[in-house]
RNA sequence: GCCUCCGUAGCUCAGUGGAGAGAGCGAGGGACUUCUAAUCCCGAGGUCGCAGGUUCGAAUCCUGCCGGGGGCGCCA
């Protein structure tokens, strides 16, 4: 059985075929095998047009000589040239059969495993100590976790680390809230309901009175100091953080867990070092006070040099300082062939400046840092959704807003119990608000609407969650799976779409990884239901008037569909509920 | 001012330099005593912001312009 992508294996072969016609070279990839829109073609190659020139030879001859020598009669029907110079490939039926046969004893649906697995530090959802999670983390979290599941799908070694904001200035202000609040150091009793409440209060507090403000800045000394009774309070703060935030981890379905948290604090110890390296290395000059490293090719409004501040001119360490050290740590302690950053776009020149000075430092060599941004979340008027511009939406009150409409539909169409109904509601309500979001470019920014987190039609988790539901539900009818080895038998256009359609898997997931693009698997796999749906319509598995051969073959095609769609939602995070 | 992203059907969005640019929603027409209608089928709907350029071929690449978002020194 054929693994990976149906396009690159034809691309190979007429990469072959160029050789032995021609004596030319190309890669699969320059065979320009793309999926073809054509009515009745599945493959088009367009290598022809892109060599004639080259080869000084007429397209449509340079296509003849790939016809001539394509060596595909067990895949694909006799080649047509058509146009310029495309060839149309179609694929044999033959072949389709024995592909979607095969694929009934491969659990990964015929897409295959690097060999050449490497290990990817990624950072992704940070959320501040002592702020509750808004809309703004959601991306993060869940665009993090499906390229996190993505690559580990494809056989690379993942390390999640949660870069919380729990170190810093506004953290004297928040303990000595704490004390005002009746805190004592290495209780475990106390407990914030409203953690934004607690902010707001600290920071009206600190905004208001002067004694405050000189008792949060002694405070920060403090900390900074390594006073045992103020680290104590301290982590009391960010413990109790920590509870909030694993209590939306363990909603939204992310795997994030306290192990994986790197906050601002985990790097502190390495700062002093990472920054007097940089001294010591010559890159550093201090501007205005400030130790600062100016990678080439940044300007700021004036047209002057660009600095990245490593050290403020107070002495104190900023983003720059601990992004610096973090890459230092992971490249150097942790070994990591590859960094990624889940971060909001709006910070891409700072993540290209900081990869610069890293390079330039030798902390980054071969490795790859990537900034995987993502647009923000926009309000119905435009604009960015902010936690101080006062329509902040939290994150909490949105996943349980989606949860009870789901549960309200639910309520209404079926007539499970009350424990299967709440479970369907979080699975139905989450996924949806996951889908939602992964299915936009990555990099744009869009507008939140309800109408648009709560929809069930279309592109949406519910639809897929719904094709499987039919799928599960006529195999459980069906008494028995069938079992590998089970003929497959393509007769209707519907079936043929269909097996053509999974057996785009591999590629679709491919593109996914590569881009870092969940939105490119969500596309893929609405069109895999969209498709088995339309099979479903037209060809009867169970009914009467099916021949056995034909309801064998439909419940593989059936049972293989469910698998596709199982695993791609799991790839995004997303369940599948057996019934709904 | 500079950098960067975006502009595709009424709306929300896909689109890997390849052949009449595709979905969903909405609006119109049709299909249920259901293998689960949270569904399917049919038709309508487009100067791909504008103007040049590169190319055999441009929504896609380059340049300029228009419109919008974001960023541009001590918050992260």
């Amino acid at each position: 059985m054929l693994q990976g992508d149906v396009g690159v294996e034809l691309g190979r072969r007429v990469a072959v075929a160029l050789r032995t016609a021609l004596g030319v070279e190309i890669t699969p990839a320059e065979a320009l095998v793309r999926p073809s829109t054509r009515e009745g073609v599945d493959y088009q190659c367009n290598v022809a047009m892109s060599l004639a020139k080259k080869l000084k030879k007429a397209p449509r001859d340079v296509a003849q000589a790939v016809v001539e020598h394509l060596d595909s009669a067990d895949m694909v029907e006799a080649p047509e040239i058509a146009g310029p110079g495309f060839v149309n490939l179609v694929l044999r039926t033959e072949w389709l059969q024995e592909q979607a046969a095969g694929l009934l004893g491969d659990d990964r649906m015929g897409a295959s495993a690097t060999e050449v697995p490497r290990r990817v530090a990624i950072d992704l959802s940070s959320p501040n100590v002592a702020k509750e999670m808004h809309v703004g983390h959601l991306r993060s979290s869940i665009i993090g976790d499906a390229i996190m599941r993505l690559l580990r799908f494809a056989g690379h070694e993942v390390i999640p680390h949660n870069h919380l904001g729990d170190w810093g200035t506004p953290f004297g202000m928040l303990i000595e809230h704490l004390v005002d609040e009746g805190w004592k150091a290495g209780s475990d009793s106390h407990s914030i309901s409203d953690l934004n409440g607690f902010y707001v209060a600290a920071r009206k507090k600190f905004d208001a009175d002067p004694d405050f403000v000189e008792r949060a800045r002694l405070r920060v000394v403090a900390l900074q100091g390594g006073d045992e009774e103020t680290l104590a309070l301290w982590r009391g703060l960010v413990e109790e953080s920590t509870r909030h935030f694993e209590k939306v981890y363990e909603l939204l379905g992310i795997g994030l867990t306290p192990e994986d948290i790197y906050g601002e604090s985990f790097y502190n110890p390495y700062l002093a070092d990472t920054v007097a390296e940089l001294e010591a290395e010559g890159l550093t000059e201090v501007s205005d006070g400030a130790l600062c490293v100016f990678p080439p090719g940044f300007s700021n409004r004036e047209g002057d040099r660009l600095p990245l501040i490593i050290r403020k001119s107070d002495g104190g360490y900023n983003y720059a300082s601990t992004d610096l050290a973090t890459i230092r740590y992971w490249v150097r302690e942790r070994e990591v062939t590859d960094l990624l950053y889940v971060v909001g776009t709006p910070q891409a020149q700072h993540f290209t400046m900081v990869f610069a000075a890293a390079r330039q430092a030798g902390y980054l060599t071969d490795q790859h840092a990537e900034h995987v941004g993502f647009g923000s979340i926009l309000g119905e008027d435009g604009k960015t959704i902010r936690s101080r511009a006062g329509g902040t939406l939290k994150l909490v009150d949105l996943l349980t807003e989606a949860v009870d409409h789901a549960a309200a539909v639910i309520a209404e169409r079926t007539a499970f119990d009350a424990d299967e109904q709440a479970r369907l509601a979080k699975v139905v309500g989450i996924g949806a608000v996951k889908y939602a979001d992964l299915s936009n470019d990555r990099e744009r920014d869009y507008v939140f609407t309800w109408e648009k987190m709560l929809a069930k039609e279309g592109n949406t988790s519910v639809y897929l969650q719904y094709a499987n539901a039919r799928i599960r539900s006529i195999l459980a009818k069906a008494g028995s799976v069938p079992g590998v080895g089970t003929p497959v038998v393509l007769t209707e256009p519907a079936e043929r779409a269909l097996v053509v359609k999974l057996l785009g898997f591999p590629a679709a997931v491919d593109a996914a990884i590569e881009a870092y693009a969940p939105h490119k698997l969500t596309t893929y796999l609405y069109e895999t239901a969209s498709t088995f749906t339309t099979f479903y319509d037209a060809c009867p598995i169970l009914k009467d008037g099916t021949s056995p051969e034909a309801r064998e073959s439909r419940l593989v095609l059936a049972q293989l569909t469910s698998r596709v769609l199982v695993l791609g939602l799991s790839l995004l995070g997303i369940d599948a509920p057996e019934r709904l």
